[in-house]
DNA sequence: TATGAATGAGGCTTCATTCAT
DNA sequence: AATGAATGAAGCCTCATTCAT
């Protein structure tokens, strides 16, 4: 029952040892994806899932579907946890920070940032998912211009577009999977966004808007 | 003569021919790299310069020696923009950020940040340029130090891995080419980077030594 | 069970088309390899075998090990008939005959003589059939040279050298393929073996330890 | 002149630094295709000779010429020396033995045996050296044959295949360079050549026109 | 003429995806 | 439902051959 609402509600509900199945090969694609990218051999995923490498397709048809719901899986925990931010914070700016180094946990960039940018959102379910984080940034994110903690000249785009970069792992480094350093960029980042500006930004604010897809 | 010069005086010059679609090779890599990753089929490179697959093996014979050669292209040219910033500038901290969005121009990012980051420097040529780099940068950083506008907290470690992500092209994601929202937040990094410093950041200051290669 | 065994045992047991397949590929290999050396393309091995070029290295990671299984499957059938001549005919000349013409019939030279040869013998499996094809052929010599029969300057590396050479498919040929010229030559070469010489033969016998892998 | 005698008079008269070149490229050919055999690469020829790769072209237009005139050069000296052992030789078996053993000097085996064997015999000029080699063959035989030294079940075809095959480098082995082996086994084989004949041989006797090219 | 350079075809190998047990 | 096996397309690289200096 619970698993057939996780899961949408579209299907009939799995079997338990399926279901089962189905969470591991997530959990392991999310790894796999943020070690080595998003470019992964699907058969590495299924041997870290412990499954055989046709049951990884039969949960997820293709590569952008299996990436599709894991990109689901993480936006929901990172949208609850910003959820979490709004709610027991009570510095605006503080809130808006812990989403971010929240997001930045969750290997974000190592997702391809996918959830912030363009990814093709076809499924309704991730469509879903994505205005929820969306909504809950927006908010954050006007609580804190409305405090005047937070520099006029950027938008939710900028935000989302910088925080997947910085936690990127960059391909061929091996440095750079330390978080440490991925945190210390997203604070020092973060420092540049209060109010006073200490500069004027070229371009125009980048809102979600701007980050549609313009793919294909 | 000017010719075996310039690329390093190891070999017999080469023929007119020749040095151009060397160079046309070079340049296609480079921007192939920046928009695809450092794991671009190199046919594709070929296609781009124009040129039959295997002359790109006739020039280099194997992916890494043609990036290490994108990247002595690439090292030259940045350090000699920050040799530029270093000495015409004044203001110390805005030396500095004329080097890092100089080096935001190159796609230093897109090329893996494989100058400021891990590459494995076999080569005495990429090793000595690398060591150029490294030596103007570290002396921007001790000059904006001195002067008491950059942040105490941060080392030349700290910045070259950022401008890298910051620059990076994001696999799979299609705006993220856009040059301006990567001006806008290297900007907004560097307002973080100047004192006196908003937070206090976790970990230590990363210096060069600290990015030393790790792999294998 | 008897697969298993048959593979020697190391691996689970191949599902039975997966099996069918693997023999294919080890009989169309050898052909190939009997018809255009030891560098056939794997690609026409996997066209004669019907079937795709990665099944082949699914089943053989490279080249190499193809060649490793192919020889196994040949040093399994010739020593048993070496073994079978050696028990079964009185003559000891002509135990060694037998096992001469057998061996012929398998196209030892074809396959690179590399059995009796200088084969890289790293597979345990491989080393030890070898080992027992070795033991047979020796025990064949000792009684043939213990009869009076074969002339004593010959040593068994100059009897499977021969038989190498003699059954060797010549590249760029098309009329050495006749088996009958190859027995015809394989007969002459026996005669010139008994008792008592004809000449004196320069060099020395040359045993199996002489032909010990010198490469690399 | 004489160098365009030695080309067969069709053509005007080389340069001598080009007839110069044109001897090195088929000397290093020869020695090329005997340590590694007929499929070479071209440019480990040039390379061999000295001269840059198209200079094999501009005197061979293809890999075949090139074969084609190696055999030319092959065939004059071993056809030059047979006729002086059938001039010298008083024995005719041993007339017949110089023969052969010299042929195996030539490593007649690593050059495909081409010259008795099927190549496509297409230039007069290799023609005409064939013939004048298989002339010799012939009379060498009959004599033997007539002196009843030879046994009678023999024809000039099983002696050329049989020299080729026991010269003949086999591919993938390292040890089986040895000369003296060769020499060994040509011993052993001729030793089974004399008469009386020690069995009865499988078929017919080899004649020449046996050995035809069928190929294609 | 001699040569270094360029090229396309072909072999090797991997991997996303489909098939059969 | 789960899996091991099969497949073809695509990337890497080499080499025979042609081109341009």
């Amino acid at each position: 029952m619970e698993s057939t609402i996780a899961r949408g509600g579209t299907r009939a509900p799995l079997r338990a040892d399926a279901a089962r199945n189905r969470e591991r090969i997530l959990v392991a694609a999310r790894e796999a994806i943020v070690e080595q990218g998003p470019d992964v051999a699907l058969d590495e995923v299924a041997r870290r899932a412990g499954v055989g490498n046709a049951t990884v397709y039969r949960h997820f048809p293709d590569r952008e579907s299996l990436l599709h719901h894991v990109l689901i899986h993480v936006s929901d925990r990172i949208t609850q946890r910003a959820q979490e931010a709004l709610e027991s914070e009570r510095d605006p700016f503080e809130a808006l920070s812990r989403m971010i180094l929240d997001s930045a946990d969750e290997r974000v960039g190592g997702l391809c940032g996918l959830l912030s940018l363009s990814v093709d959102v076809h499924g309704a379910e991730l469509a879903a998912g994505r205005q929820r984080f969306l909504k809950v940034t927006e908010e954050l994110l006007a609580r804190a211009h409305a405090s005047g903690q937070l520099r006029e000249d950027v938008g939710a785009g900028d935000l989302l577009v910088a925080v997947s970069r910085l936690t990127l792992t960059v391909p061929g480094s091996t440095c750079a999977h330390d978080s440490t350093l991925a945190r210390r960029h997203l604070q020092i980042f973060l420092d540049g966004l209060r109010t006073p500006p200490r500069s004027q930004l070229p371009g125009n604010p980048t809102h979600l808007a701007d980050l549609k897809d313009e793919s294909r």
